[in-house]
DNA sequence: CAACAGTACTATTTAACATAGAACAGTTAA
DNA sequence: TTAACTGTTCTATGTTAAATAGTACTGTTG
């Protein structure tokens, strides 16, 4: 269900933001679901247990989780993903978009490389 | 002709490879084009001359620019931007949009953001 | 009550970014 | 030739983000 890439540069709280969106995307995490705890999860990917916590802490800021103090994590409504996590990830696309335009990428094959994201997998 | 932005998270040395491409883009730096030395850029923005230097060898990795020892650094051919960076910053690409699309931006905004970041200026 | 949940600390390590300063070598022009 | 410029290399230091390590606390569940 989870796992992570050790080798990669891109944080592994990061790699867990993602993870959970894609899990969601994917309708195994729905609404309401738990999420695996703090502690267990920490276990299962060898990562220390406040890695995992500043992944939740910022999902949960983010809307796409929701914490109960004893309870545990769950899975929040869909639409309740923050406007400005949105924004956010809408402010990283056009800057990328801007960078391979600055090495001469044409707007037909940036447009040609959007699509495929959309379509993977 | 040159400037940064210090509160920017952007390493200083990736904005000026950024501004470099710009210059270029725009024809105020034409191949063969002397690169101001490393010393006086370092001084007019107010940086160490080591990240001026980082920035350079960056820049001459990627076929950006070429250096000769003793004359300076100069703006090299077009053509001789290394496949490598820019199939770099064509990942990066895929990846921000794929991230967006966690995110539950559609493609239909997505491709508008690029369109926007091609048509930016 | 025991076992599980999250929370909140402080301390440490590692790597990236940037700064500081010195020393060395090649080029150019007075 | 020498002074003033170029780039190059090196070591050391400060800062910050990311991750680890360990401890201790509170709330929930069975």
């Amino acid at each position: 269900m989870y796992m992570i890439d050790i080798k990669s540069r891109v944080p592994i709280y990061e790699q867990l933001k993602n993870r959970t969106l894609e899990l969601i995307m994917a309708g195994i995490l729905a609404s309401g679901d738990k999420m695996p705890s703090v502690r267990s999860l920490a276990g299962d990917l060898g990562v220390n247990p406040n890695t995992i916590q500043k992944a939740y802490q910022d999902m949960e800021k983010e809307g796409i989780i929701y914490t109960v103090a004893g309870r545990g994590s769950f899975v929040s409504e869909n639409q309740t993903i923050n406007e400005s996590s949105i924004r956010n990830a809408i402010e990283k696309l056009e800057k990328s978009a801007y960078e391979a335009r600055l090495y001469g990428v044409t707007i037909e094959k940036a447009t040609l490389v959007v699509k495929q994201a959309f379509e993977r997998e």
